[in-house]
DNA sequence: CGGGCCGATTGATCTGGATCAATGAGGCGA
DNA sequence: TCGCCTCATTGATCCAGATCAATCGGCCCG
């Protein structure tokens, strides 16, 4: 299943949430640069970051709030092809411009380190190029799970997956028992990351509802009563175990 | 548009294609400690690489065939989340196993490098990790291109998205006039890609030469005589020219 | 040359999810 | 308090693509 981005740096000084770490080595010298060429940003919810092909001359961690990243096509297709929630990392080291448009969903808090500096201590420091590599082939695992969701899952399964994603990114996640947490995502929106309409979700969500897999109060407050009934729903044969 | 994937090591001492260029510095030595490490293997149509979930001890390119990277779930529903052609790297550095059963669909060469030697290289030497890291985000790239394909585009669409691809990497392309290849994949392996069945892709197939934007002499071999119709068949404005 | 096999094509029918449309249910500003 | 606006639900109908099924054509092997 889609594997949890580890932060970039190791507890992030003034950071309201406490980012996991790197690794052992060299903390302090790191943190210490880090800290310079870092500042924070907020974004109200239903806030446009920065859009497809602007040159964006930042690199970021979401701190709290959820963004995501969106592809659009002439016609107005759109199609979702990531979400950041808490901890996950967004910028492409090397690049100018972004890919996608990058949206805050909720009210939204990242911790920005400029590009350039970012640029030049990655170069000066071996071990943040290869934590890098690893989240970047994090994200890869991630899409490449996706593209069997989108491609192969149906309506109800597909449903079942987003479920699954934001549930075990709560931080008071256990993999048996019962989950709570409030989706960051309207029904549009989940539409444009599961590749269907928004009354087709809006259905399935019903259905689950009605076939007890999930309760719902009001529009974007989720129980999962049982995360195996949910993952079977999902068409999810792992067990999430290799979870990082 | 999908990107080229640019291969690891430049002009890669015997094998029988150039591989283009790392960066300018460092070559020699590089390709000194490269070619201790390395060795090439083949692999007839057909023949699994590794299936998912081995242990995989080594990182590669591919010389001269056509290999897939696919997800299959219990049930049988299998998803095609890769394409790997000539010059196109495949590996995890840092990761003890493959996370996709990997396949070749045509007779394949690779080149291999032998995985602990090689992660200790790239330790060892910052640009060959931040090589990796570029060719990682293109990957990346074209993974959640192909997820825009897979959630929002017809049918139509996605044959043609597909045909664009694997002509764009021929070696004797030109973005204008006309192109002629052979697909490297049978219709129930362009169907594993598309998330379609083979009978739509047969169909589509045929609908794209009733309507003159391809030729088929054969089941494999094809014409494009006119890209642009082509692109627009693929539901396509970008013109292809952010390519690497 | 003939049979069997594999991949591809084509036809007939079915259906999951899209589309079109109406209604409901907060939240918020006047 | 009312009216409006955004988001969500639910119903009715449609259709692209799946499914089931028959046929074809090239190729290999006896």
């Amino acid at each position: 299943m889609t594997v949890i981005t580890k932060s970039l740096v190791s507890n992030c000084a003034d950071c309201p949430i406490r980012h996991r770490a790197v690794c052992a080595r060299c903390e302090a010298d790191e943190l210490a640069q880090l800290e310079e060429i870092k500042y924070y940003r907020s974004f109200e919810a239903g806030q446009t970051i920065v859009w497809s092909n602007d040159r964006m001359d930042f690199v970021a961690s979401v701190v709290s709030g959820v963004a995501t990243l969106t592809q659009t096509m002439e016609d107005g297709r759109t199609q979702m092809v990531g979400l950041l929630l808490p901890s996950d990392f967004v910028g492409r080291p090397g690049r100018k411009g972004a890919a996608y448009d990058i949206v805050a969903t909720t009210d939204l808090i990242m911790c920005c380190f400029r590009k350039k500096p970012f640029e030049k201590m990655m170069m000066e420091t071996p071990h943040i190029s290869h934590r890098l590599l690893e989240m970047t082939l994090d994200e890869l695992d991630a899409a490449r799970e996706w593209m069997l969701v989108l491609g192969r899952k149906t309506a109800r399964e597909k449903i079942a997956s987003l479920l699954n994603i934001v549930a075990r990114r709560q931080p008071a996640f256990s993999p048996h028992g019962a989950v709570v947490f409030d989706l960051p995502l309207t029904r549009e929106a989940m539409a444009d990351y599961l590749g269907l309409t928004l009354e087709t979700v809006s259905r399935q969500m019903s259905a689950l509802r009605k076939a007890g897999v999930i309760s719902l109060q009001g529009n974007r407050h989720v129980t999962v009563p049982d995360m195996a009934r949910l993952m079977e729903a999902a068409g999810d044969d792992s067990d999430g175990g290799h979870l990082i």
